[in-house]
DNA sequence: GCCACGGGCGAGAGCGCTCTCGGATCAACG
DNA sequence: CGTTGATCCGAGAGCGCTCTCGCCCGTGGC
């Protein structure tokens, strides 16, 4: 960490323009009330010397940071073994730079964890926090509202009634979930089952009430809890099977799930989508393209949704309330 | 983006505790001599206030950071295809949130984004860098080097001759295609194919020099190119079975690859394992367990990778070279 | 031809911190 | 009891920037 060469300051600048530190900080923040000449002047002073700001300094004094926390909670590992994360991470980036924001990275597994970012929150190092919560009990969220920063989350988040006052952005997982539905019995397909995910997230609840949109209040016993894991999904499948024999559809809740849920099918020689049709969830595309069949799934932006997520950070005027992305169906083999 | 309350200064803390600035800074920086008693009403002072140092202003004068960026080079999309990134992204986080670092990520995708990332170094902004350098002609470097900042590269650069001045981590790539490779002799196959990475990334350049290590400069025609992707091992898989149709055994450079390939060979009615063995590399989860059937591949610790590029880079009395993390077969069903 | 006015620029204060340096305090020693 | 030396603490300068304030000069109106 040894540091660098010393690096020419606005007092550099203004010697060599031959004028004064007032007029560089104009010139170089784009002020108007400089004339041209001289501006002309400072500008060629600035990229002779290579000059570039000091943020800590212009920190010290304008109170802004240019700079945006994504927080991502995240226990267990389940995020990080899907690309979404990434995605939206890039979406959020793309954005953030065209603003010339910069994007500190906080990852979060334990409850010292939350004590670090609470503290690194109220300690006014960023100008707004990108909030990935998700799990129903996470105490993050308070940390965060109590250190008074600008906040969007990715998500809807389970407290707060689901509206109002907060600002977040989502995938219309309820109506992802009812085009899913309905492109089953569209097909003619007439026992359709629901395999969930962990329905301690919003996104799972939300895709078992679009199920639930569609089918009423359905047979529960066509309805099975999984974790959104391949497992889980193998685990549901088999349940649903024995509950219901006659089953020809199943809608899972996530494409990991109905990749469970294609080998336990296969396994008890149902073919799909002859005997049952299956439809996913994400389009997760390293899984998606690749299961046999490949599956039909329910696609989301994930890239848009972090764009916007940063996008409504930034536009300070905006409402604090939520924003739902459209879902798309893609048709693959499975169904 | 509006401010918050307006946050207590070291002078309000220093009041309230009845000292000067100097004393409490030396409380807060836990520098010794400062007797206990004083010490103590000071840390009462700061809670009681609930005092955060102002990151700005010490940096601006101690020319330090304590925030280390992340250079992400991706044009394209594979890396976030996979969850490598992340895994990576988690062991950097870990180490370095241990030592009060922030985790500044830059993701880059052409020309003007490096543009901008050399700015944003050159701009004195973080105390080092961790580079994903992907490609290799990638400009990216340079800059970097340009920058003068202590620098540790994800995976060896290929440029620099190897090794020497520059500091790397790495899995052992080459030892790892071995390691397969003999897993495969050991198996009593005897005519074995590989289906090679894109070879513009030293990784896959590593996995053919181990492939070749143990089988000698072979026949050329048992060797394709491929591209990390499942399209791109079915379509090298398609040409090897083509070139020689004998062939007992494949090991593909990545799960992606070898995923494709297994599709091909069911495709053609080769059994795996039994008329063809195949061995993956990464042992990439959502991908190598779920494959029909499971892939025997190579693990690296992905985590760990991440975790030390950070320590190797806050360590600053290291040696720049490269640091070549053990690679582990994982044996499954393929092989 | 004098005064009022306005726009362009510089002087200077101050953001919140660190760190050097010198003054005060106290123990110990002659 | 005076002196030395070590130790603890405070005063103050200064990091590089922004921004207010007021001076100066040029212009236009009466």
């Amino acid at each position: 960490m040894t540091d660098t060469v010393p690096r020419p300051t606005l007092e550099a600048v203004a010697a060599r323009a031959g004028v004064s530190r007032a007029t560089v900080s104009r010139v170089v923040n784009g002020s108007d009330g400089v004339r041209e000449p001289l501006a002309e002047r400072v500008r060629r002073a600035v990229d002779e010397l290579g000059y570039v700001p000091n943020q800590a300094a212009r920190s010290l004094v304008t109170k802004r940071h240019d700079a945006i926390a994504v927080i991502v909670a995240e226990p267990e590992t389940r995020v990080f073994a899907d690309p979404f994360f990434a995605r939206q991470l890039r979406g959020i980036s793309k954005e953030l730079t065209a603003h010339d924001n910069q994007l500190v990275l906080l990852l979060t597994e334990d409850r010292d964890d939350h004590a670090r970012v609470g503290r690194y929150l109220a300690g006014g190092h960023v100008d707004g926090a990108l909030v990935f919560s998700l799990h129903i009990d996470d105490p993050l969220p308070q940390l965060i509202q109590r250190a008074g920063l600008p906040t969007v989350y990715g998500g809807r988040p389970d407290w707060n009634g689901g509206q109002g006052g907060v600002a977040y952005v989502d995938s219309d997982n309820r109506g992802g979930a009812r085009d899913a539905v309905r492109h089953l019995l569209g097909l003619g397909r007439e026992r359709l089952a629901h395999i969930t995910g962990a329905l301690d997230q919003t996104a799972a609840v939300d895709r078992l009430d679009g199920f639930r949109d569609v089918m009423g209040d359905a047979d529960p016993l066509l309805v099975a809890e999984g974790d959104f894991t391949p497992g889980g999904g193998e685990r549901a499948m088999r349940l649903l099977l024995e509950r219901c024999p006659s089953l020809d559809a199943v809608f899972a809740a996530n494409d990991l799930m109905a990749a469970g849920a294609l080998r336990v099918l296969r396994e008890h020689g149902r073919r799909v989508p002859d005997d049952v049709a299956v439809v996913g969830f994400d389009d997760m595309l390293p899984v998606a393209e690749q299961t046999d069949p490949p599956l039909t799934t329910v696609r989301q932006d994930i890239e848009e949704m972090g764009r916007l997520m940063a996008r409504r950070l930034l536009d300070d005027g905006a409402e604090p309330d939520g924003l739902i992305l459209p879902t798309m169906l893609v048709r693959r083999a499975s169904a």
